[in-house]
DNA sequence: GATGAATGAGAGTTCATTCAT
DNA sequence: AATGAATGAACTCTCATTCAT
């Protein structure tokens, strides 16, 4: 029963980011999504409170799992540089092979509203902590500079992938994403020293 | 006359400014702008064509007028190095300056429909153009390397700065954004050399 | 579920009637029909794409109604004389018995648009052809005279029984409609030998 | 002055009767009204009272001359037949050639509100009377038979006519309207004897 | 008389949400 | 648990009319 109720509310989730990613989270009805999922308007009540509730359902079920399988690929790497190019790497790679995911996160979910927004900082902060950490590392290893301010320094890394991951999405995608990792790489880990 | 006209289009907007900054865009309605304008619902309608117009002259007068201020403050400065900086130090001062007017640019403008997003590039894109030129010049100057793709550098300059602003806005403000300027810009004109 | 739909979409039917009869198709709100057919606004959209969509399906559903009821009249009559009596009759006192019908039929009917006529022409037509192949069977049995245009009578036998009953509608009622069948059947058929 | 205003109330029915053709009333803005006129806004409201106003006067305006002419064609003719001909004649001849004025006539004024309907029935009374003052005569000089109901022959006539005139209006127009006047007076005179 | 910018009431329509079945 | 018909609040946009200039 537990399982069966889990299956339908992924089968609703998944509805929506498609529903979501293909016509934006304001122009998307309820009733949308469910004809997407196959069940009727009710039903997804049933596994969500409300609208809002399925996009930031949907954005922490992606984000934990970006969070955890990126920490997975993080404990195979020895120093920060390759820790730096594992999340760059998993991060384009992962949006990249997701587009419609990859819209919702990046275009769609930045529609809600200021309350709401703790729903959404919870899971970002892990990824943003787990960048920290690196920094740190580098930091510690003498990699990177001492002086690095740490937060800065996340906020520069997160957003020039995440803008190099919307430029991406906003094009016709005559490339793929991920083959601005290296270039990525480089400037930033430049920087870093 | 035509200053009259001129006026009540800019009270419009800067009425929508303030609603827009405290509300969000689909939270606002025409009526609330057009009282914080002072002028009636109908009003609004004589100088913008709908409301979503409103958002995108915003967005245009704003860019408008950033990219043109950001031109004269670079012509100061003679090489790429400085110019990074003038850009840095211009984007951050400004957002800084003007919350309200940031947390439109940087949230609510990014709630509109696909096919609108013609109107935002426009503006976007000559400033684009702007930070990839410096990039070239500094290229040309052999202050940054010839291998680095210029394109890619833009969106990772572009992004971190953009992302600085994004946290600011959504944080309480306990420092000053122009504070943040010296570490962003170590970081990218070192990643760039 | 079927017949409660059907019933549903048949009372905000019945309810356009009353309303449109009482205040007329333009000063009609859809929520004047809601109430008078005891749903909610939304409800009726349901059932109907929009306003002028009521009025059309209305009219389809007032002159299908008509025309088959006319034609199972006619079945009984023998020649054309009997039959043009018989479509006089049938159409005075049809409209006699159902003021409110009549009056959107009459009045309120010819409010719409120019492109929208199609879906008002259709069931119209039908009416127009079966008036006209009584006309030509009256020719064909010799009762009346060859060189009638057969297209230009049809004009003229509906012009004048349309006219009878908009002369009724927009008087105070002082006498029955049927009453008129006698000197407009009596006029129009000496008109036609 | 006078003479001045008189032709600028002139010139707003002329444009008020070319929007009106062109969009129907309702679709027509005042201020559509007014730069087809070549005026303000706010100068239709010198010479009217409102959008209603306008048809109506339309309308009378139409009318009288209607009538006045109507009356001079009918002075030369001797009998009731030929003054029934030049009835069905002058009609169709005069709103076949000023489709734009027919449309007005036949189609828009019949949308307006009950209640206002005085303004239009006035001068169309004076029209029903001519026709049926044409048929009392008929009846004295045993033209037309004495059983004859006035009433209800003046309606048949003006509704043959109208339908006819409707009719034409709303085709592609692909014949002349006069051309209908023979095969109507036709059946018409022979229905009236 | 003439203007036309400004008004603001008004109405059609949508759609998130509910709840009886 | 599932349904989907029904709800009704919400909101954008229109346009007849006014009035200061």
């Amino acid at each position: 029963m537990a399982k069966r109720s889990g299956e339908k509310h992924q089968i609703i989730l998944d509805a929506a980011v498609k529903t979501f990613s293909r016509s934006g989270y304001h122009r998307t009805r309820v009733s949308d999504i469910a004809r997407e999922a196959g069940v009727a308007d009710g039903t997804v009540y049933l596994y969500f409170n409300n609208k809002e509730d399925i996009l930031i359902s949907l954005f922490q079920n992606i984000m934990n799992i970006f969070v955890e399988e990126l920490k997975a690929e993080l404990s195979h790497r020895k120093n920060a540089n390759e820790k730096l190019d594992a999340i760059i790497g998993y991060h384009l790679r992962t949006l990249g092979n997701k587009p419609e995911q990859a819209r919702v996160t990046q275009i769609e979910l930045r529609q809600i509203d200021k309350n709401i927004n703790q729903g959404i900082s919870g899971p970002l902060l892990s990824y943003f902590q787990l960048i920290e950490e690196v920094i740190e590392e580098g930091k510690n290893q003498a990699l990177y500079r001492q002086e690095l301010d740490t937060r800065t320094a996340r906020k520069v890394i997160f957003g020039a992938i995440d803008e190099v991951v919307t430029c991406w999405i906003m094009s016709s995608k005559p490339y793929q994403l991920i083959d601005l990792k290296k270039p990525v790489y480089e400037l930033l880990v430049q920087g870093l020293q």
